[in-house]
RNA sequence: CGGGAUGUGGCUCAGCAUGGUAGAGCACUGCGUUCGGGACGCAGGGGCCGGAGGUUCGAAUCCUCUCAUCCCGACCA
C-alpha cells in the first residue's frame, strides 16, 4: 500500500466524545469513523486489524473442529418467540416489522438460528458432535453505548455452538473451546487471563471468560497469588476466615442510636470493630423482599443473591418498602424479629456470636444479636464481594485483583435451547433426547479495541505484529528525489515479497508527520530511508514497542532486514 | 430509564451572564521560502451557530419545545 493513494485519515486531535484511549486512537490513526452512537465506519486500517484477528480466531476455530457459516443478520420474531426469548431479551433486541407486518429482529446473538438449522437436520447420534461458529456483524441496542468499539451497538462478533449427544461429549465440546480460545489469544499476544464467570442460573463451573488485562477495563478479575485460581469479581469466593464464637452469648440488649445509620457511624459511636456488626441490606428481588446480611465491613455481592434465588431482578429496596418492610427508616435494618420471608446471611456470619444490629426501631440498635437464636435466617450462603487480600478457596494464598476486558466468553449451555426448541436426535437406544449446546463467543472488534488499552504509549498505537494493519512502515523521505525513492520503492517491493504488510510513506509531507504518523498508526516496524541515510550507505530501522533504533545498511539491506525483523518479534516474545 | 453536561466551518474550541455585520488554532487551496521528529510568510475557499416555535426593530446570545451526542449508574462479546 501506498500512503499517498490510501484512505488513512490521521488526525492530531481527538474528537471530544471519544473518552478511552483506543477510541482516541483509533479515530485518530484513521482506523475508524463514528456514524452515530455506537455505529462506526471501518475504514482501511481498522479492517485489516479486524481482518487479522478475524483470520486467527478462523484458523484455531477450524483446527478446533468447528465449521465455518454465515447466518443471517436478520431474524424471524417466531423463533425467539419460540425460545422464550422474545418477552425476555428487553429492548437490547432491536425490533421491527417488515411491510407485511411480521415481525424481525437485529440478532443480538445466533443461538434461536442456529438450533433451528441443526434441528432440521440432525436426526442420529451419529451425526453429533457438531460444532459451527460464524464471525458476523452484530446488533444489541444498548442502553448507552460507550467506549468506541469497546461497547458499540453495532460490533463483529465470533459466535460459535456446539452440539453434543451427552454431557460427556459437551464437556469435551467445551474444552476444545477453551483451549482453542487460550491459542488464540496467545497468538494475538495479549495479556489475557481466563476466569471463572458467573454461569447464571444454569449452574456449574461451566462459563468461564477470557479477559484482556488493562487498566482501563470495566470489570474486575480476582485471581490468587499462589495458584491458578482466577475468576471475575462476580462470582469470585474467599476462603471464610474461622473465628472462635463465643459460647455465651448474654441476652440482646437495644441501645441508643441517633442518628447513627451507616456502619461507619455505628462503629464509631458505639466503639465496636465494624467486623462486628451485622450490615442488613434490603433487596427487591424479582418484586418480593429479601433481606441480606453480610460483616461489616463487606460488601454485599447482588448476583450471589440472584444466583441462590434463581431470580430474574434484584434492585436495591427504596426508602420507602425499607420502611415498609422494617417499620423503620434506612439504616436501621436488622435480622431481629424482621418480618421479610427470605432472610440470607453470609457465611461468615455463622462463625460467632455477640452481634451489633440493628433493631428495625428508628435510632435504636442491638448488641450481644445471636443469629441462631435471636433471627429466623432462611440459609447461610456465599454473599460477599471479594476484595483485594482475601485468601483463596483452593490454597488460601492471598487473592489479588486486576481489572480486564472481557473478550471472550465460553459458556455451557446445557438443554435450554434444544429443548425449547426441540433440537432432538434418536440415541443408541432409539430413545429421543435433548441435543447438549455449549456457545462460545469472541468480541472481535472488542479484541482490537482492548489491544490498542493495552499496548499504546503517548506516541500512539503499538501494535503486536500479528494484530497490525500494517507490519512495517516504510518511510521515505524524499519521495521527489528518484536517487531516494528509486531504492525505497525496491525495498517495498522487496517486503512485500516476503509476506509482509507494508505501507510505503511516499507522500509529499515533512519528516516530522511522516514519524508522529508512522507512531500513530502503531506498525511495529518502521524504516526510515533519506537522502542522508542512504548517503552514508544505511537505512534506519526502529523497533516501535521499544523504540530501539539501529542502522541497516543499503547493500545486502534484505538480509540484514530479516534479522532484525525476527529481533522485533523477540521483543513480543515470538 | 434515572442523574449530569454539551451542540458554533472537516477537527479542537472562543463568543452567549450584559442581544447590534460570526471568530481563533489545526486541516484545506495557490504562491514563495523551508525540508531527519507535527515549519514560516502572503493570499484564499469554506459556517441555516443542532432543529422548530416564540420574545424583540434586531437572536449564536433571552424563553419554550424538540433532536442529537457525551459522561455517571442497572446489561453484555
Amino acid at each position: 500500500m501506498r500512503w499517498s493513494r490510501s484512505y488513512i485519515p490521521t488526525l492530531k486531535e481527538a474528537p471530544a466524545d471519544a473518552e478511552v484511549i483506543s477510541h482516541q486512537l483509533m479515530t485518530r490513526a484513521g482506523m475508524i469513523r463514528k456514524l452515530a452512537a455506537g455505529i462506526y465506519n471501518y475504514l482501511p486500517l481498522g479492517l485489516r486489524a479486524i481482518a487479522k484477528v478475524s483470520n486467527i480466531v478462523r484458523e484455531e476455530m477450524n483446527r478446533a473442529g468447528s465449521q465455518e457459516v454465515l447466518l443471517p443478520a436478520v431474524q424471524p420474531g417466531d423463533l425467539w418467540v419460540e425460545s422464550g426469548r422474545w418477552e425476555l431479551y428487553g429492548k437490547e433486541l432491536l425490533r421491527f416489522t417488515d411491510r407485511h407486518d411480521r415481525h424481525y429482529c437485529l440478532g443480538p446473538t445466533h443461538e434461536e438460528v442456529m438450533t433451528d438449522l441443526v434441528r432440521g437436520e440432525v436426526r442420529s447420534y451419529r451425526q453429533l458432535p457438531l460444532s459451527l461458529y460464524q464471525i458476523q456483524t452484530k446488533f444489541r441496542d444498548e442502553i448507552r453505548p460507550r467506549f468506541g468499539l469497546m461497547r458499540g451497538r453495532e460490533f463483529i462478533m465470533k459466535d460459535g455452538y456446539s452440539f453434543d449427544k451427552d454431557d460427556q461429549g459437551a464437556d469435551i465440546s467445551y474444552r476444545a473451546m477453551y483451549d482453542a480460545y487460550n491459542r488464540i489469544f496467545s497468538r494475538l499476544a495479549l495479556k489475557f487471563r481466563p476466569v471463572e464467570a458467573d454461569s447464571g442460573s444454569i449452574g456449574g463451573s461451566f462459563s468461564h471468560e477470557f479477559m484482556v488485562l488493562a487498566q482501563t477495563g470495566e470489570d474486575t478479575v480476582v485471581s490468587c497469588t499462589g495458584c491458578d485460581y482466577a475468576a471475575n469479581l462476580e462470582r469470585a469466593v474467599a476462603k471464610v476466615a474461622y473465628t472462635p464464637s463465643s459460647v455465651d452469648c448474654p441476652p440482646c440488649a437495644e441501645v441508643f442510636t441517633p442518628a447513627q445509620h451507616s456502619v461507619e457511624e455505628i462503629s464509631a459511636f458505639l466503639q465496636v470493630p465494624a467486623f462486628h456488626i451485622v450490615k442488613t441490606i434490603l433487596l427487591d428481588v424479582d418484586g418480593k423482599p429479601v433481606a441480606a446480611l453480610v460483616r461489616g465491613d463487606r460488601e454485599l455481592n447482588e448476583i450471589k443473591v440472584k444466583n441462590h434465588l434463581n431470580a430474574d431482578e434484584v434492585h436495591l429496596a427504596t426508602p420507602e418498602q425499607v420502611q415498609q418492610w422494617t417499620k423503620a427508616p434506612v439504616g436501621f435494618a436488622g435480622p431481629v424479629a424482621l418480618e421479610v420471608p427470605t432472610i440470607l446471611a453470609d457465611l461468615e456470619l455463622e462463625q460467632r456470636e455477640g452481634w451489633v444490629a440493628g433493631a428495625n426501631k428508628a435510632d435504636s440498635h442491638l448488641t450481644n444479636v445471636s443469629l441462631r437464636r435471636d433471627a429466623k435466617i432462611t440459609a447461610y450462603v456465599d454473599l460477599r464481594t471479594v476484595a483485594e487480600g482475601d485468601t483463596c478457596v483452593r490454597c488460601g494464598a492471598m487473592l489479588g485483583t486486576a481489572r480486564g476486558i472481557e473478550v471472550g466468553h465460553v459458556f455451557k449451555l446445557g438443554t435450554k435451547y434444544s429443548k425449547a426448541m426441540k433440537a432432538v436426535f434418536l440415541d443408541e437406544t432409539g430413545a429421543e433426547k435433548d441435543m447438549i449446546m455449549g456457545c462460545y463467543g469472541i468480541g472481535v472488534t472488542r479484541v482490537v479495541a482492548s489491544c490498542i488499552e493495552q499496548n499504546h504509549d503517548d506516541k500512539g498505537i503499538v501494535f503486536p505484529p500479528p494484530m497490525a494493519p500494517m507490519e512495517v512502515v516504510l518511510l521515505c523521505l524524499d519521495p521527489a528525489n528518484e536517487a531516494v525513492f528509486g531504492p525505497a520503492e525496491e525495498m517495498y517491493r522487496q517486503i512485500q515479497e516476503l509476506g509482509l504488510d507494508i505501507l510505503l510513506d511516499d507522500r509529499e509531507e515533512r519528516p516530522g508527520v511522516k514519524f508522529n504518523d508512522a507512531d500513530l498508526i502503531g506498525a511495529p516496524m518502521q524504516l526510515v530511508v533519506g537522502a542522508k541515510g542512504l548517503a552514508r550507505g544505511v537505512v534506519e530501522a526502529k523497533n516501535r514497542k521499544t523504540g530501539e533504533k539501529v542502522e541497516l545498511p543499503a547493500q545486502g539491506f534484505m538480509e540484514a532486514f530479516v534479522t532484525w525483523k525476527n529481533s522485533v518479534y523477540a521483543s513480543w516474545g515470538m
